[in-house]
DNA sequence: GGGCTGGAACAATTC
DNA sequence: TCGAATTGTTCCAGC
């Protein structure tokens, strides 16, 4: 494949995503980052479908997402990113790309040949990067620093789908990862060459505790570490093994150090001024957009036009799973792996294919079925983002988990499967889905900062059995993450109870030390329990969705003395200030304080002020304040601030959103969110989004619901009749987890103005369905959206940033008007147009429990109105962009 | 006896 | 540079 850039743009970081026309396809055929890009040869699905792309030529100007791919081909589905800075702040530019397929090369070379590896390389390597301000305190992976460059990393990391099992660091000394998720002939044989990535099985463990994979993590990070040792911990405390010996004070790593950082520390101090603001610009939304125009359709793609050893790779990849070894396992290989290749099968579980070996609980009355043969390689990668609903389908978190739940360390026993608010455990559930075989439901970790919801790298998902688990599950492990497999079956409704699933700590300094791994530990404390199904079709394709639950805080200590806001009963209010808001929480003290802020796009505050406490009012979960007065009166349009409260120094809560209305703007009255609340309190309550993304405050224009959808949304049918409405269960404290939930309202989006076409934004799903591209996000669709968005469970359990069709912005600077280029991060990381049905309002606004004024409906052919989503960086420091690009970009994006 | 919990000691890191 | 504060990790005890 070739490609090359007839304009290139004068951004560095433009990332452009070529979709290929083709109909199984829905390859983001290209993406081009600078500074960093490069070919990405992870992706195989991209390669191969490549492989099929003859030469494409491409004008990145419209690419709108989904009405890219005929109504045949639809690989719908997935979020058609367009030129987006590594950032993910949109392209300015509409480089023209020209894409020559792999065909024609020999697949030897394409797969072999590290040289002729990536055109895509080529091409960039030869393109100036940017020098990015600060780049040194920057852990970003898109960023070039020490810690993410490539060279520090590996296949191990599982960071990431292009960090892990994909990505060919051999490949690209200055290639993040993060930057391009390129299609390279050498996508998938860069599996090869990570000959880690199915680490964990690789890896039997050393792990006393019952999860035995765990260790594999950190262990494969000292491959030439004794099994049973671990690298040394910055803690002192670390003398002994688990069975009492001494452990290994050396180690045979060659960046072992006596201290954590044998990287010269490239990782920055997150604390809670800077920890979220940093995260934002972790996000490489490209990246993201890029993985996620995959489709997780792979049986056709892998039956044709896919070179044997492409296959073969790709068939490597999916060794990455494992299941769990169960003593006594019947049908697991000599190496503990159970006919990986298998796994995908598996996911369409037959009853009359029992595979006893992977039964757990025998009592229970589900039996794993037996993998069938091989069917489809490319699921998608754990840290793509996949929409709850697809077509009729809906995959909601019934109940969702407690916010807090202290994980368990491998040193410690067990602490129990995480439970729900009400006592009981979290519920899951899969809506429209007919058929009468069972499902799998897959369970993971998943974070919970700003960025787009990814694995976890410091949390696993832990098995819990006895005769207190009533769900049965089986673990498998996929690029370093643990999964946890329950079986979804039609008579118990598609609902599973989540009982049987704990949440494992792996110590820092094994994870940071493993080569690859970028993100650091402390006080990244915070995870979601990530739900996959995948659904086979008739037609042999298969619709994945993903619902990740609220955050949950895993720390001991965060959990029993930081401020937690889970609900507020004003999103928004006139700039007069003066309304009482009621917020409900944790650890609230007497002496707590509520400071509202505002800060500029540079970060700094340009506002900040404390409210009025009713300290009388104040009790551990409650705590009602004045909304203060707006330092400006006159705003024309809603402001978006945020606020925090504060039981002390260092003891803020996640920042909650806050908005100010003109003062002539009216103010919509929605329905409570939690009726106990309401009726306690007078107040209705709306769930806060516990991640807030402080250092945005998107302008946004009032009158554009339409234009900015809430994200998350996938294109469901009106199917409320069928959906829960918002569920009882699962709102008591509901937390926009969804950086997206910042959004980016795109206006006009090339969805829009796309010819009409099946724009499926979900997975490889049906063709046909008109789509529309949307902003998305509830808070940002407009003033009264921002109201109330926040309280749907739909918000939350479409993961936030996960489940959203994004469609990232164009490359086009007309089109691409996409969110928040100024804010790397945060809700910043995926400005993306969310595609979006006309049905789809509606059917969400069902799930939001009626709290989604914001859903309005939208048609294909209404007229979309521009927004101009403003975000701000929490830090200066964490900018990409100069003063003088932001001003062009916003400029660019102010319709 | 093992799993689950809550609490806290101890040490590293950060402020 | 030092002390305090914070955070991570481990250990203990009770149910």
């Amino acid at each position: 494949m070739s490609l090359s850039t007839e304009t290139c743009p004068s951004y560095s970081h433009v990332v452009l995503f070529f979709f290929s026309p083709d109909a199984y396809s829905y390859t983001p055929n290209v993406s081009l980052s600078l500074p960093l890009g490069m070919g990405n040869p992870c992706l195989a699905t991209q390669y191969h479908t490549l492989q099929n792309s003859p030469v494409i030529s491409v004008t990145s100007c419209h690419q709108t997402g989904y009405s890219l791919q005929n109504d045949n081909h639809a690989p719908s589905g997935y979020y058609l990113p367009h030129g987006l800075r590594p950032n993910g702040a949109p392209a300015l530019e509409s480089p023209r790309i020209e894409i020559t397929a792999y065909s024609q090369y020999p697949e030897d070379e394409v797969e072999e040949s590290s040289s002729e590896d990536n055109v895509i390389k080529r091409g960039v390597n030869s393109i100036v990067t940017l020098t990015l301000p600060n780049a040194e305190g920057y852990r970003d992976p898109s960023c070039l620093s020490p810690a993410s460059s490539v060279s520090s990393r590996s296949c191990n990391s599982e960071a990431s789908s292009y960090e892990s099992s994909f990505y060919n660091y051999d490949n690209s000394p200055q290639n993040s990862p993060w930057q391009s998720p390129c299609v390279s002939p050498r996508g998938s044989s860069s599996l090869l060459s990570c000959p880690l990535a199915s680490g964990p099985i690789a890896s039997p463990h050393h792990s006393p505790s019952t999860s035995p994979q765990i260790g594999a993590v950190a262990e494969e990070a000292w491959p030439a570490q004794p099994r049973g040792s671990r690298p040394d911990s910055p803690s002192g405390k670390r003398k002994y093994s688990f069975n009492g010996a001494p452990f290994r004070q050396t180690s045979c790593s060659p960046t072992q150090s006596p201290t954590p950082s044998p990287h010269g520390s490239p990782r920055v101090s997150v604390t809670d001024e800077n920890w979220l603001a940093n995260t934002n610009q972790y996000t490489n939304s490209a990246i993201v957009a890029a993985i996620n125009a995959l489709t997780t359709d792979g049986v056709v793609d892998m039956g044709e036009g896919i070179p044997i050893k492409t296959r073969k790779t790709m068939l490597d990849h999916s060794l990455s799973m494992s299941l769990k070894v169960e003593p006594g396992g019947e049908d697991l290989s000599p190496e503990g792996e159970l006919c990986h290749e298998d796994y995908p099968s598996r996911l369409g579980l037959k009853k009359e294919n029992y595979c006893g070996g992977f039964l757990d609980v025998p009592q229970h009355p589900y039996s794993w079925s037996k993998p069938k043969p091989y069917l489809s390689p490319s699921l998608p990668a754990l840290d793509w983002q996949l929409p709850s609903c697809s077509g009729p389908y809906n995959l909601q978190i019934e109940v969702q988990p407690k916010s807090h739940h202290r994980a368990h360390y491998e040193t410690e026993g067990s602490r129990g499967a995480v439970k729900a608010l009400s006592g009981g455990h979290p519920v899951v559930q899969l809506y429209g889905y007919m058929e009468s075989e069972p499902l799998t439901l897959q369970l993971f970790i998943g974070t919970a900062d700003d960025r787009l919801l990814r694995p976890h790298a410091f949390y696993q998902v832990h098995r819990i059995t006895g005769k207190t688990v009533s769900t049965a599950s089986h673990e498998v492990m996929q690029s370093n993450t643990k999964i946890l497999e329950i079986p979804l079956l039609p008579e118990n409704n598609m609902r599973a109870i989540i009982d049987c699933a704990g949440i494992l700590k792996l110590r820092n300094s094994d994870i940071e030390l493993r080569k690859g791994e970028t993100d650091i530990g402390r006080k990244n404390t915070r995870v979601r329990l990530v739900f996959r199904v995948h659904i086979n079709q008739a037609n042999g394709r298969t619709v994945s969705l993903q619902a990740a639950s609220n955050p949950i805080e895993c720390s001991q200590r965060s959990a029993q003395e930081l401020p937690l806001v889970e609900k507020q009963s004003v999103d928004s209010y006139p700039a007069t200030g003066g309304k009482m808001m009621l917020l409900s929480g944790l650890n609230f003290l007497p002496d707590s304080k509520v400071v509202f802020v505002e800060k500029a796009q540079d970060g700094h505050h340009l506002w900040e002020t404390e409210a009025k406490v009713d300290k009388d009012s104040i009790k551990c979960n409650t705590i009602v304040v004045e909304v203060p007065p707006y330092r400006n009166q006159r705003i024309s349009s809603p402001v978006q601030v945020n606020f925090y409260v504060c039981n002390g120094k260092r003891k803020r809560s996640q920042y909650q959103r806050f908005t100010f209305l003109p003062p002539n703007v009216p103010i919509i009255k929605t329905e409570p969110s939690d009726e106990y609340e309401s009726m306690r309190t007078g107040l209705s309550m709306h769930s806060k989004p516990y991640y807030n993304q402080p250092r945005l405050t998107p302008i946004m224009p009032v009158n554009d619901a339409d234009a900015c959808l809430v994200s998350g949304y996938s294109p469901c049918p009106p199917r409320h009749a069928a959906m829960p409405s918002s569920s009882p269960s699962s709102s008591p404290t509901l937390h926009d987890l969804s950086p997206m939930a910042y959004n980016k309202c795109l206006p006009n989006s090339p969805t829009h103005a796309a010819p009409p076409g099946p724009v499926a934004p979900t997975i490889q799903e049906n063709p046909g369905r008109p789509n529309l591209a949307h902003p998305a996000s509830p808070d940002h669709s407009s003033p009264l959206g921002m109201l109330h968005s926040q309280g749907s469970p739909n918000h939350l359990n479409s993961p936030g940033p996960h489940g959203y069709h994004h469609i990232y912005a164009n490359s086009s600077p007309s089109s691409s008007p996409v969110s928040h280029p100024s804010t790397p991060g945060g809700a910043a990381e995926s400005p993306f147009v969310q595609a979006y049905s006309p049905s789809h309002g509606a059917a969400n606004s069902a799930q939001a429990g009626g709290n989604s004024p914001s859903l309005l409906h939208e048609d294909s052919s209404s007229p979309t109105v521009s927004i101009t989503v403003k975000q701000e960086p929490q830090e200066l420091d964490q900018m990409y962009l100069d003063d003088g690009e932001l001003s062009e970009i916003l400029s660019t994006w102010i319709v």
